[in-house]
DNA sequence: ACTGTATGAATGAATG
DNA sequence: CATTCATTCATACAGT
C-alpha cells in the first residue's frame, strides 16, 4: 500500500462517490461545490479540496481524450451502418441539399455520412465534424443546470448539491 | 504468446516502427500523430491510439529517469564544482555550436541552463558527439519543430507525420 | 515454480 | 482546458 502520502490515493469509497457525481452530470465543481465534496469524502480517509478539483479536472478530461482517440478506430464500424441507413432516408432535405453541394468526389461520402449526426453545411472535412459534435455534447452538459441529492449507500451525511447556473 | 488481449502486446515489427519514430526525435505525438501512427500500425497486428500514446509516455519517461538516475549515481560529489567550473566554459565550442543553431530566442538560454545541471566532466567516458547529444537532445526535440518522413524498411505504406508547430 | 526485469497501463499533480 | 511529467500498479516474459 502506497503509504507514500506525498501523493494523495483516494480510497474506494471516495472513488466511487467521485464517480457517481461524474455520472450524474457534474464535470466542472464550483469552489464550494468542492469543499462540500472534499469535507463529505474526509469522512473516508484524508483528502483535499485540491484533490476533489483535479480528479474532476482529469476525469473529465481523460473522458475527453479517450473519445477522441477512439474516434478512428470506431469510424470504420459505424461507416457501415450510417452507410446503411444512407439509402433509407437518402431523400431527406439535408442529405439532398448536401449531396448537391459535395458532388465533389469521394468526399462526399463522408460528408454524407457526417451528417447523420450533424446536420450542417459546414463540415467539410471529419475532423472538424468531430470537433462540433465533441463540443456540443459537452457544451449541452456541462452547461446544464445541475441539480443532484446524492445519497450514497454508506453511512455518511448526505451529500446534497444544488446549482444554479445562470444566475 | 500473449493472446491475453488483457494488455497490448507490440510486435517486434510494431516496436521497431515507434523506436525509429522516437529516435527520429519524435517525443510527443499530437493526437492526430498518433492516429496515423496507429493506424498505419494495425497493419502489423490490433492496435489502439491509445497504446501508441501510452508507448510514447513511457519511452520518454524512462530514458529520462534512467539518464537521471546514472546522472546522480556518477556524480553526485563533483556535481556542484562542475556546475562552478561550466561557467567558466561557456564559451566552448560545444556551446558556440548549440547557442548558433539555436539562435531563436529563449530556446539557447535553455540549452544552456541545461547544460549546467548536466556537467560535462561527469560524461568522459563518451565520446564528444555523444556528450552533445545527450546533453541536448531531450530539450532540444520536445521542442523543435519535426518533420520526418520514415520508411520503415518492411513492406507497409510510408509513414508521413509533417507538423508545424509555431504555425 | 519462483523471482526479477521490462514495460503496458493508469492516474495524481501540475503547467501554460 | 490540453498537455505533460512523475510515480505507481500490473503483468508478460526470461533466467534460474
Amino acid at each position: 500500500m502506497g503509504t507514500k502520502c506525498g501523493r494523495w490515493n483516494p480510497t474506494a469509497e471516495q472513488v466511487k462517490v467521485l464517480t457517481d457525481l461524474f455520472r450524474s452530470g457534474l464535470r466542472t465543481p464550483t469552489t464550494d461545490q468542492i469543499q462540500k465534496i472534499s469535507s463529505q469524502l474526509s469522512f473516508y480517509g484524508n483528502i483535499e479540496s485540491k484533490n476533489v478539483f483535479y480528479w474532476f479536472q482529469n476525469h473529465k478530461a481523460r473522458e475527453r481524450q479517450k473519445r477522441r482517440r477512439k474516434v478512428l478506430v470506431d469510424e470504420p464500424i459505424n461507416h457501415i451502418e450510417d452507410t446503411i441507413q444512407l439509402n433509407n432516408v437518402s431523400s431527406s432535405k439535408h442529405f439532398q441539399e448536401i449531396s448537391t453541394t459535395n458532388r465533389e468526389s469521394d468526399q462526399a461520402d463522408r460528408v454524407i455520412e457526417t451528417l447523420q449526426l450533424f446536420p450542417l453545411h459546414s463540415l467539410s472535412e471529419y475532423s472538424d465534424t468531430e470537433k462540433l459534435r465533441l463540443f456540443t455534447e459537452e457544451y449541452m452538459r456541462d452547461n446544464m443546470t445541475f441539480s443532484c441529492t446524492l445519497e450514497a449507500e454508506m453511512d455518511h451525511p448526505t451529500l446534497d448539491l444544488r446549482l444554479s447556473f445562470f444566475s
